[in-house]
DNA sequence: GTGAAAGCGCTAACAC
DNA sequence: GTGTTAGCGCTTTCAC
């Protein structure tokens, strides 16, 4: 996007001209060469290159209704977990040829509306979202756009709109029959904030299945929610505590987990000794806490990779399985063990 | 961006039929509604809700040669420090209306160079780099677009460049300057990547210069490079301690720092007792690993809200300060002590 | 205060 | 193969 001398940008017409062709061909000529003589095509190469020109994708956008960008809203980059999917789900849509519009709504589905129809607006040509829970107003808007979109971190159970995560609901059960396994009686949660956001709500759900099979229960008394950061794992811990007597905390995500271990150990608390505590996503910083941390194995460069990859062949009319569900592996470590008794 | 019953888009058009005016005055009463009776403004709002219109923004691009987006080109989101300044950034940006258009190159010049291109051609508004070190194609590249940009987390000590960030040599200074104090006589570094990293390589010649300031030197053997992650933290303290024989090791950032205790441990070596260990950056994880980590503090968030101020008010033609350098802080902790006499 | 018309820079029929 | 021309949906003079 040089300009030419009068200021204004390069367009196809100065090249035209200086190739001595009209803008017809100098399109072509990019778009398939190979309808264009190699002789004809050599010299409009030869002008783009003296004008450094760049074709304007606005212009394109606007002739084509096809702007190669693509709209992903996420809860927050500070969580690393959205982070590195939203990294994998980047490089992969450029591989392509595909730009990525970011934003986050932070936990805020209104907010996550308001960011779907901005982009919706800037014409992206697909979207993606994360979780299957969205309120009434995206509801609404997701169908009538008809635009490819597809849900992440969750799989959408109603098979009426493309997904690709994992289930939530699992995972909770897995950890939790660990737990029953090792002989816990007494089980807590610190839970993610659970009002729209399903991951959270359905890990939930998992532990609490889990524990009724058992023919325990998990009374709401027993769950605290908590936002997403080590602090808020440390006073989660502290305010469950304060009412709850349990052997053992399952705690929403690894970090909360390891905000968790911070305050029992503050307390005096021996992990796993006193009190066993688990996490969800297996992030990379699980095993820097001592006790390192137990927990559930996500593959989160994969949904980004997926999630991309089912935008893309959408957008290039190839079918494609509408749900991928991504699987789950309990990695085993040292924040949980066998209940002491007492 | 609902349908007419004929499938296509809902246009000004439409709008303008339904609210018996001009498409001119429909444009008006988005853009100026004070230039449009009210009485008439009225009409064409009931018609754009009958119509649920939303106006095409690349065609308003095209028209006025603004697309309200930035294009923001960074190293990579699975590194919390970039992840975190580019929420602010989102953030920032798009209380101003804008909306952010996110790419990593993963710390290759060239690719960020095809990236920048890639951005220009999409017709963003302004750009937001890393660093200040940049290839030859991207350093011709950027003035000729004619676009603001700003560079982060680095300053530009030419002042020909915008930029917002911190003085990276003052912190490593101020890491060396620390560990000399505690009595440190051989210290070694686990460095990110120097190569077109200017963010590691000035902490590095900060070292450098405190260690000579104080008669010691910094060879080159006693700089190993690593890449961003814990393992190549574990990796490059083994690696240093192969050939070195030091007493403190300074870490390119907190990541390789706690891969660096991890190892340490490993090695049956205490830490902070037979090696003190620091980073820089300060994440919300350095006071995870046992001991808490002693580190500098940069004010991460401020990078992406200044960076995102700064051209927002470029673009809205109001002049700023060039250069935004932000304060660093030592946040010591227990990582580091005086080494054991031996 | 409102309308007609000329672009913004590109693509894609359709002619030749 | 290549050129002509009519849009894509909006903004913005310039008349009235």
């Amino acid at each position: 996007m040089a300009r030419t001398r009068d200021g204004g940008n390069v367009t196809v017409r100065d090249v035209a001209k200086l190739a001595r062709v009209s803008i017809a061909t100098v399109s072509r000529a990019l778009s398939r060469p190979d309808m264009v003589r190699s002789g004809t095509r050599e010299r409009i190469q030869r002008a783009i290159e003296r004008l450094d020109y760049v074709s304007d994708g606005v212009a394109r956008a606007l002739s084509t209704r096809r702007t190669h960008t693509i709209g992903a809203v996420i809860p927050t980059l500070n969580n690393a977990i959205y982070a590195v999917s939203t990294h994998s789900l980047q490089k992969t849509l450029e591989q392509a040829g595909y730009t990525l519009l970011l934003a986050c709504h932070e936990f805020d589905l209104a907010a996550e509306a308001r960011l779907l129809r901005a982009f919706a607006g800037r014409g992206v040509d697909a979207l993606v979202l994360v979780g299957t829970q969205h309120n009434a107003e995206t509801r609404k808007l997701l169908p009538s756009l008809g635009l490819p979109y597809v849900f992440t971190w969750a799989i959408d159970r109603t098979r009426r709109h493309a997904s690709v995560g994992f289930d939530n609901r699992a995972a909770g059960r897995m950890i939790a029959e660990y737990l029953l396994q090792l002989g816990h009686k007494s089980i807590g949660m610190v839970s993610g904030v659970l009002a729209g956001n399903d991951r959270a709500r359905d890990r939930m759900l998992g532990v609490k299945a889990a524990l009724e099979r058992a023919g325990l229960k998990l009374p709401p008394e027993s769950v605290v929610q908590a936002n997403y950061s080590l602090e808020s794992g440390r006073e989660g811990l502290a305010e469950l505590l304060r009412t709850q007597c349990v052997s053992a905390v399952v705690c929403g995500n690894d970090v909360l987990a390891i905000g968790a271990i911070q305050e029992a150990q503050r307390m005096g608390l021996d992990v796993p000794g006193e009190l066993s505590v688990t996490g969800f996503d297996d992030m990379e910083f699980a095993t820097v806490i001592t006790p390192a941390l137990t927990t559930v194995r996500f593959p989160i460069t994969d949904i980004g990779v997926e999630a991309a990859r089912h935008i893309i062949e959408r957008l290039a009319g190839t079918a494609r399985p509408r749900c991928i569900e991504l699987p789950l592996e309990l990695a085993v470590r040292q924040s949980a063990a066998a209940p002491r008794r007492s």
